[in-house]
DNA sequence: TCTGGGGTCCTGATGCTT
DNA sequence: TCTGAAGCATCAGGACCC
């Protein structure tokens, strides 16, 4: 496109899950809509625009957005709808482009240039891309940002909400950004924001004009980086498919513990859920990490390499619950998660030539259990083989189980 | 207000090898 | 044999993103 040397496209899908809530039940639309879990310490996933007047956002503790709204409906998350409503509309920007950059389930880069002849402008790009979401879903609405640059184009979309279409001529970027506060500046969260207002800058602008050097001093390599943005430049490519570096699975507890028994129970039901995702993706993990929430939401982790790359549950919670004992005495802990990294292929008939070893029949058994959890309804378990046992599996449990690894056994 | 679960990337400390 | 430096890998923690 003329004085474009390259066409970004951010599309970001609004208020993607409660959107798709209220696209699923009727009795749910035109009304304050919050999808998150109901516990006592969950937090807002995302909040419906009716709710959003109220000073409801997402990551908002459930508690006090209810406070705040309190007619809001609230509505577990479906993770596996959003899922299957993603791939429409990851399927759409795949037929405009051939380099799609998925970010999550409900945004994503496109790089667009070149295809003017085909798409016409920027700004006939956008409706065409936003029509094209909306017919495929029925009616969801997506916030289109189209620029030269990744960060532009993506703050381009986010400063017209909902159902917003913001094009930033390459010429105009750096003046554009200008005014805008300092939090806009991707990879700014709230500490570097604060250190950033803390020598005097409030602006995009303001960072744009500073001294590198001094950026440097301040901040680290980061400060190079938000220099950069700032005078919208960013060399970064739309990466079409970028390969996962870590699988895991985490919980917050409804309440503190320090009891080793009650992790390693939530950590065994990890192990699970993680080699399952590690089965299904292909792949074998060559590192464990644990990782602990105190009490006062200090952070503590600890990792290990395994002594060969395994895609079998067991392997991962012996390993986690080692690293489990190596913390010493526990502090009260409220969140426990982990988390299987240096993740490699699995190589072909992994378990050829050692078909009678524990391990092998191990990982058998884990994927006789995924197929069951595939093929079978709710149900309880009525007879459980000794090794099935060892699993915490008997008489009476409930197969729910094999399908959503939190229920308990 | 009182803070989830999935991740990525960066940094400083530490330990190993040459 | 001991010591120090350099380079590299690993680990733990922190900030950030959606």
């Amino acid at each position: 496109m003329s004085g474009w040397p390259c066409v970004i496209v951010h599309a970001d899908m609004d208020a993607f899950y409660a959107a798709v809530e209220q696209f699923d039940d009727p009795s749910l639309r035109g009304k304050p809509v919050l999808v998150g879990p109901r516990s006592a310490r969950g937090v807002v996933l995302t909040a419906s625009y009716e709710a959003r007047p109220f000073g409801v956002g997402s990551a908002m503790p459930m508690v006090e957005a209810l406070r705040r709204c309190p007619q809001a409906l609230v509505v577990p998350p479906r993770f596996e709808r959003y899922q299957a409503v993603s791939r429409i509309v990851m399927d759409v920007f795949a037929d405009f482009s051939p380099a799609v950059e998925a970010l999550s389930l409900d945004e994503a880069f496109l790089d667009m240039s070149g295809a003017e002849r085909i798409f016409g402008p920027p700004a006939e790009l956008g409706r065409r891309l936003k029509d094209a979401v909306r017919e495929a879903t029925g009616g969801l609405t997506v916030s289109v940002g189209i620029s030269a640059t990744k960060f532009v184009a993506k703050v381009a979309s986010a400063r017209m909400k909902p159902d917003g279409l913001t094009i930033v001529p390459p010429q105009d970027a750096r003046s554009w950004l200008a005014p805008l506060s300092v939090s806009w500046l991707w990879g700014a969260g709230a500490k570097t924001a604060e250190r950033l207002r803390g020598i005097g800058l409030e602006t995009i602008g303001d960072v744009a004009a500073a001294d590198p050097a001094m950026l440097r001093r301040e901040l680290g390599s980061i400060g190079e980086r938000l220099h950069a943005l700032a005078r919208a430049e960013d060399p970064r490519a739309v990466e079409a498919s970028r390969a996962a570096k870590s699988i895991g699975s985490e919980l917050t507890l409804s309440a503190d513990t320090q009891s080793a028994h009650e992790l390693e129970l939530h950590l065994h039901r990890s192990a699970d859920k993680v080699a399952r995702r590690l089965r299904r993706a292909g792949l074998c993990a060559r590192g464990v990490r644990v990782k602990l929430k105190r009490y006062d939401f200090k952070l503590m982790s600890k990792q290990r390499a395994l002594a060969e790359p395994t895609d079998v549950a067991e392997d991962l919670y012996r390993a986690a619950r080692a690293l489990l004992r190596s913390f010493g005495p526990l502090p009260p802990v409220r969140l426990v998660g982990l988390a299987a990294f240096e993740l490699v292929p699995r190589p072909e008939g992994a378990t050829q030539g050692d078909l009678l070893s524990p391990r092998s029949r191990m990982r058998d058994l884990e994927v006789a259990l995924d197929r069951l959890a595939e093929r079978f309804g709710p149900g309880v378990v009525t007879r459980a083989s000794e090794l099935v046992r060892d699993r915490g599996v008997g008489e009476g449990t409930n197969l729910d189980f094999l399908r959503d690894p939190k229920k308990s056994r």
